[in-house]
DNA sequence: TTCTTTTTCTTGAATTATTCCATTGTGGTG
DNA sequence: CACCACAATGGAATAATTCAAGAAAAAGAA
């Protein structure tokens, strides 16, 4: 077993889950994959590498490890919900209006939680989540070429 | 005819569009209520006023007058698409976690596009969305009146 | 005003992402 | 190695939104 599943599996441990098949290979495979994939191409993944598993199961994971804090779950405007491991620090995300390709930006002042403003309107604030958008250097490609071909 | 109609009326023509009572309605509805209602409740309403609109009529009005630029779109996550008439900043929204309530908030850095990262990672991006999570006064009474109730 | 054209509204069905529920299966503990 | 709480499966349900085709209404012309 290579080392990177021993981790995950500490992982889940740490937070008092189960170890299965299914979560060890929703864990492994966000590790690995850059992209913030959703809760299909997550299924995708985890089937191609189990044989199978069920929607349901697939959502059962995300939800619980992101309840436990292994997980963090993104919803952009327009998007299904993605995920990613990335848990440690309040980073921020760079979407691309275009083709929804997503990219981790470091905090924009300085330390997480970013633009901390602890309390405003009486509301106590936990969480202060920035979005970019804009358009990636690939689609800013194909958009100038299109334009150019009547 | 209230004044705010005509005012209603002429944002409608200057954007070239078409004016129907049921985006008349949309948008004065809109400028009157400062809660950022979703397409549901923005249904209701409407067809309180008119006697009735078909859901596919609002949902087509939400969309016209949005890419004209009448109206802001924002959909925090795990929420409905929520409307908004002020366009003409870009403001941000602190959200309750608990009940939803949704208020505005002025540019966290000073004058907007907020955060103005004009590029990252070869992205040009066009807007910087800031949402805040956080607890409202009203539910913070509740939750501590349940917690201390065995 | 009345006619015509184009756009908008209506109705009803389809899609997408996600959740609910009941049953079967399995990891961890004693 | 047997038990049992928790997890996975399969199938149906729900919520928000979109698609598609025909009926109605707005804007401009006659």
């Amino acid at each position: 077993m290579p080392d990177r599943l021993h981790d995950v599996t500490e992982r889940l441990r740490t937070q008092g889950l189960r170890v299965t098949a299914p979560r060890v290979a929703v864990l492994d495979i966000l590790d690995r994959m850059p992209d913030h994939p959703d809760a299909d191409a997550i299924r995708a993944a985890v089937s191609r590498r189990l044989g199978s598993v069920s929607t349901q199961a697939v959502y059962n994971i995300l939800h619980t490890l992101t309840d436990a804090g292994l997980l963090r779950r993104i919803e952009p405007a327009g998007h299904p919900a993605r995920y990613e491991t990335r848990v440690a620090d309040n980073h921020h995300h760079l979407i691309c209006r275009a083709c929804g390709e997503t990219r981790d930006v470091d905090c924009a002042i300085g330390h997480a939680p970013c633009l901390d403003p602890s309390e405003s309107a009486g509301f106590v604030i936990d969480e202060a989540e920035v979005t970019f958008w804009g358009i990636c250097p690939a689609c800013r490609t194909t958009e100038s070429l299109t334009k150019e071909m009547p």
